[in-house]
DNA sequence: ATTTGAGTTAAACGTATGTTTGAAACAGAT
DNA sequence: ATCTGTTTCAAACATACGTTTAACTCAAAT
């Protein structure tokens, strides 16, 4: 079906150049012409550009959902009592998000960088798409961050789930990056799964560490 | 003088522009509309758009980077090894950066924000010119933090040292907002000098973490 | 064979952008 | 008062953008 194909082939191409360039760097017609398409065509499928950013983020966002949830579920399954250290939450986090990116963490970076703009920008309407849709979750993720913090008062949670989630946002959105900033100044270059992995202990420890 | 002046107040709405709404978003026409100037005085004063991002930030910079060279001067006195603690090494980038913000934390905020953005906008060029511009001043940041971390290989330093940027600039830039959040579920609220104290052991404790 | 309707295409549209221009306004020195 | 160099200003410029249009294609249904 020729529809459908025109479809998916301007979702590839836009997730690749918003990854690569940004939103608002990149254009329609970059996209349409990456994608082998005509111009019109996103605006005939998708009605304009704001659109099909959201349809981007939605056609990764679906599949992260169900694993968020598999994984929350999975914990609850393990540790009925939630009882549950920060490393094994963070382990299968990891997990959860290697999982979902499947060999192309391209997308994984086009929502982390659209979860940093949620929080970054006060109003617009990713912002509540986000919230709206990760509500349910976030909750349940905060009921076993508790159980796995139980020395934390309230605010100190708070406040280093937010400085593990900026470190974590930031490292993932800009993995990219970094990681060619790594190899101009050390000729070398870790794979993501080094860098998840050098993420995982600076975060238990920064949960961890002493008031 | 007119011509600071008017130099003056394009930085001011600049940097407060670009922080709200990013830097492809924000147009020379709502910066000079802001900053009570003609639309050309930007390229007469500036050059070029990249000129005056990079302007805003070389405004922030300057200072920060000639506090943090005169407090070196100092450290090199009291410590002559050079060894310094990650612990002192945060608490004097706090009070660096708190310094030349001039206690109006609101710059702080979007100082961080434009740093954040500079690395997940397609911005590249930036980094570039940073790079170039205080080289001699980055690597002497860099051999304190090396000496604070002799235990840590440089890859890991270098990651490390990005997620505790990553962190800060998440923290910092979405300070307000973060602060609201917790009104909102705790009903109390830090000051912004005790997220910072909140945040100094959460960093130090990653970059002690254990491999 | 004809009709239908979704899909594609080239072209144009209106707008917003960064930049440039040339004259006017201004301040300070002569 | 005049000159000189700098700064401001309204206007225009060239370009890139998202979007729309209308003609065209073509497979499937009638």
């Amino acid at each position: 079906m020729a529809h459908s194909d025109t479809v998916t082939r301007i979702l590839d191409a836009a997730e690749e150049l918003f990854a690569e360039h940004g939103f608002s760097e990149t254009s329609l017609r970059s996209i349409t012409t990456q994608a082998g398409v005509n111009l019109a065509a996103v605006n005939y499928h998708f009605g304009s550009k704001k659109a099909l950013i959201q349809a981007v983020f939605s056609r990764y966002l679906s599949p992260f959902y169900k694993m968020i949830a598999g994984s929350l579920d999975h914990y609850e399954k393990i540790k009925p009592d939630g009882v549950l250290s920060i490393e094994e939450m963070l382990e299968y986090f990891v997990r959860a998000i290697a999982g979902v990116s499947g060999g192309d963490r391209r997308r994984l970076a086009i929502f982390m960088r659209l979860l940093g703009l949620a929080y970054n920008q006060g109003q617009g309407h990713l912002r509540k798409y986000l919230q709206n849709e990760y509500k349910t979750d976030y909750e349940r993720l905060m009921v076993l961050f508790t159980n796995a913090t139980p020395d934390l008062q309230p605010e100190e949670r708070f406040w280093r789930f937010h400085f593990m989630l900026g470190s974590a946002a930031f490292t993932l959105s800009n993995m990219e990056h970094l990681r060619a900033i790594q190899k101009d100044e050390f000729d070398e270059q870790c794979t993501e799964e080094d860098v998840l992995e050098l993420l995982q202990p600076f975060l238990a420890a920064g949960i961890r560490a002493a008031k």
